[in-house]
This record gives C-alpha cells, sequence and structure tokens, in this order.
DNA sequence: AACCAAGTTTCATTATTTGAAACCAAATTT
DNA sequence: AAATTTGGTTTCAAATAATGAAACTTGGTT
C-alpha cells in the first residue's frame, strides 16, 4: 500500500509485518493469504522467516501469528534514540503545565502523523491521539504545520498520498484546499485545527525546524471549543514558539559523544 | 550475534537495524561499516532500503543513521496486540497496590529477559529494569522463572546462550548451578532473586503459563535487603500464584473477537 | 472410507543480491 | 594549487536466493 513494496525482499516482508499490525489481533495463516499479494508458499516463508527473527510470534496453540517481541526491545531503542520524544520530554511537560492544556509532539511517518509524545491537561479531554499512534496529516494541527514546511517536491508527494476523508465540516478535502492552507500556515508561522478532525477538538500547531529549516516534526496545544476558542490558543503562539526553539537547539546541540566535550578543539 | 543473520536477505536486513540500535545514538555509515560484517557495497544497500523503509532515519544534516518512526508505530501495535502487557496490566497493577512493592511483568525475547510492564511500588527504589528493556536471563527472577519452564530443548538451547556474567556475590555462573536453580523452582512453582543481578535488591518470581504449560510470561514481586527479606517476600507467592492465573486466563479467553471480516482490506 | 480445508514442502525457473572495483566529491596534506 | 586521503556512491557479471505452481501432509468432517 503506502510504501509497502517495492524494496526486494526486505521491503515486502515488512510489508507482511504491517500487514500483521493491521489486525490489532493474533491472526491465522488463512487471514493473511486472503489480503496478501503473495502466493501461498510465499507468504508462508515469510512469516517462517519472521518469526525465526522474533519479528512476529507464533502461538502454536492456536494457530496464530502475533507481532513479536523483539519489535517491543527495537521500539525502546527507537523511542531514546531516534524519535523527538525523550529530548523534548521536558520542555513538554513544562509547557503543559504552563498552558493547563494538552500538549502534542508529533513526527512525520510516511504521509501520517506520528504522536511521539502526548503531555495531558490538568483534566484531559477524551481525544483520539494517543501516543505511539498514528492520524491523518491533512487535518490535524501538527500534520498541517509539518506539511508546510517541507520542501515542495517531497510536500507533493504526501499531498498526493492524502486520503481527504471528510470528517468534520471543516476538514480540507482536496489538494487544492490543502495547498492554500499550508502557504497560509508558511505565512504565520504556525497554523490551527479548525474542529478538522474531531468535532469541538480545536488547536493550535507549530513546526520544529532545524536552522536550516528542516523539518523534525511539531508540537500542538489542544483543548475544545468548550473551553477556549482559537483567539485565545493564538495567544500562546509565543510559548510554542520558544518550546519549539529550545527542542530544536536541544536537537542540534546533541552532536556526537567523542566530540561534545574539548569546545575548542574544532575550527 | 543472537539471531543475528541466518534468515536470507531479510534476516541479515534485520540484523542491520540491531546493529544501528546498539549504538544508542545516530551512528555514520563508516561506523556502523567497521563493525559490520557486510563489505561497503552491501552494507551500504541494506541502509538504503531500511531507509526508504523508514525503519531507519537518515539526517542529512549530520549525514548519521537512526532508528525510524515506523519502528515506533509497529511498537505501539506489537505491545497492545503481541505482549501481555495490555491484557495483564490491571492485574499487575492491582498486584502492586495490595503487596506495596514493584511489580514485573517480562517475557522472554531471544534468550534475554524483556520487561514488558513494571508497576512501581509507592516510593520505588532505583533499579536497573526498565518496561521495553532487556535484561540477562539466568541472574534474574523472572528470567529463571521462564527458564525453569521451558521444553528441555528450549530450555538447553537458551541455557547455552546465557554468558553468565557474575554480577554480585551470588550470581549462577555456569549452566550446572543454573539447572539445579531450575529444577528447585519447577519444583516449588516460584523462584527467588537472591541479589543475583544488582546487590541489595530481591524478589519472588511466578511463571505465567497456559493451561498445556506453555511459558507466556513472568511476573515479580521486588523489593530490598534494606526493606525485606526472602521469607517475607515468599509469603506473597499465593497472590502472585493468582494473579499469574488470571492474566493467563484472561488470555486464553482472548479468542477472537469476531469472525466478520468486514469492508476494510481489500486492495 | 472418502473428503475437505488448512498448512507445509518441493524444485525448476527467474529474479535478486552480492561485492570487488571503479568512481566521485569534499576535505586535508604537501 | 596539485596531490592525496577520506567517506560515500555506483557499476556489473557472477553467485545466490526468492519464487510459486503443484504436490503433499495433517487433522478434522461428512
Amino acid at each position: 500500500m503506502t510504501a509497502g513494496s517495492r524494496d526486494g525482499t526486505v521491503g515486502k516482508a515488512l510489508g507482511v509485518l504491517d500487514q500483521v499490525a493491521s489486525f490489532e489481533r493474533p491472526v491465522r495463516f488463512s487471514e493473511l493469504l486472503e489480503a496478501s499479494p503473495f502466493p501461498k508458499a510465499t507468504l508462508y516463508r515469510f512469516l517462517q522467516t519472521l518469526t525465526s527473527q522474533n519479528m512476529l510470534q507464533f502461538d502454536p496453540e492456536m494457530q496464530t501469528y502475533a507481532l513479536g517481541v523483539r519489535l517491543v526491545r527495537l521500539a525502546h531503542a527507537a523511542w531514546t534514540q531516534s524519535s523527538l520524544a525523550p529530548i523534548a520530554k521536558t520542555h513538554v511537560e513544562a509547557l503543559s503545565r504552563s498552558v493547563g492544556e494538552t500538549v502534542h509532539l508529533a513526527q512525520l511517518d510516511n504521509a501520517q502523523v506520528l504522536y511521539v509524545d502526548k503531555q495531558n491537561a490538568v483534566n484531559p479531554l477524551p481525544m483520539y491521539s494517543q501516543a505511539g499512534k498514528v492520524g491523518p496529516a491533512y487535518c490535524t494541527g501538527v500534520g498541517k504545520a509539518m506539511l508546510a514546511y517541507l520542501e515542495p517536491d517531497e510536500q507533493d508527494k504526501v499531498i498526493a498520498q492524502q486520503s481527504f476523508h471528510k470528517f468534520t465540516e471543516t476538514t480540507h478535502t482536496s489538494a487544492e484546499s490543502i495547498r492554500i492552507e499550508l502557504s497560509n500556515i508558511r505565512a504565520n508561522g504556525y497554523g490551527f485545527d479548525r474542529e478538522e478532525h474531531e468535532p469541538g477538538i480545536i488547536c493550535v500547531a507549530m513546526p520544529i525546524l532545524t536552522k536550516r529549516g528542516r523539518v523534525l516534526g511539531a508540537l500542538s496545544v489542544t483543548s475544545s471549543t468548550s473551553r477556549t476558542n482559537l483567539a485565545a490558543l493564538e495567544k500562546l503562539v509565543p510559548q510554542l514558539k520558544a518550546t519549539a526553539n529550545a527542542i530544536a537547539d536541544d536537537l542540534q546541540s546533541w552532536r556526537f559523544p567523542d566530540q561534545q566535550q574539548s569546545p575548542v578543539s574544532r575550527a
């Protein structure tokens, strides 16, 4: 589907992994086969390999495959190493405390938004997002903030992958519509979610950028129409901006351990 | 190393993934090459593929590779789907509350212990374990509890993979020594950690088994010699047993939610 | 006993991976 | 500024691994 299968054997095998993940429960071989582009023997071998690699777990009693423990281990490493989450955590917490609302931290995964951290307000609202989950990019504050700052060619690619499902009255439902929105965001430096994904849920979002302008992720302060409004959220922009900058700085200064000290040794 | 690389191309690629993970920070191509069994071109292609698959993330500014966001997404799924954690969570919490100590939930990953959940005591002690982290099997309560109930041939395989590093005075340092310990555990139905991994840290551990006796994971109540002793911990065995059974039951009764296939997943 | 569904194995064909070596660009040395 | 080194990328024929139709096995039904 998405980036599924144009990278040789490895890509195909990882596609199978996604397929298993998509069931959200242990699955039988036959169930997978039904939805698989691969012939029986091929799928079978992939499952064997992935199981032997602990990327999948086979339950011999029920004859089902589920995602394996090796993924949990790798993810732990991914979390602490690659995602913004650990570096950003203190900043996100501070921001949430200071504004008294839920703060999201997200990155782009393929063409979707991956929430890598979420700091709830004191009394949180029920909503879709959750750390580790993915959501649509074209109708969330963080998604649009990141899209707005992608390189033009990348942006095109990602926009082409959006589904433009109309979740609410205000959801953008076309590439043209989203392009206009993105250029507005780019002009302002931040964007809103105007109940585009969930009715009653609004937010103000800010991209996290490197000095050179590459997109690292995005931050948002999220609330509901019953509690506040866009104008009030907009007042938080300076704080958001400061937090985004602080995170980017922290991230940049995360140089290699071997050159971390001795301040003068480099020209 | 472990199960690294005897599954064709896919196995090798996943080995590279582990290698990147093992650095615990973004790495350069040349650093990886140095420690890699593959020639330059081959490693290069693996990195390309994994990056294009979002399993790795390439930072063009610093020219480094790090684990990618797709892993975080997959792991989220793995967590809620395959690991015991979500099903066991309420039980683990209840046990921790009831005994007032830290409770660990672990599974076996390869020949190591993977902590999949951890419920801290009211005032927790500082210790090594952490959800998502791996630890040695031969010198932890949960590790030994699981090993004790493996099929003999599996057990042999896993024992052969232990490093038997002597962490403390009481660490088992040989296969023979651990075999005796395991048969004791099997005789009792539970086991202890007698400061074998960290000085001062003790625990009582219980395997989680299916009705047919297959190992699903293990539970432990952990504390310190300054707070309690083994005899006191042993008194908790009935509670541990009850919790382990409850988890196993919940897990078994987790049959397929529905047989209905519905619209999705058709391309 | 015959049948069926689900899962596993085989094997000749086909496609992919492999890796030595050549190449390129940027930085460093002479 | 020319030459060299370092770090990364590309090529291409040979070697290897993946493919998938079909045959087979297993366990449960009729």
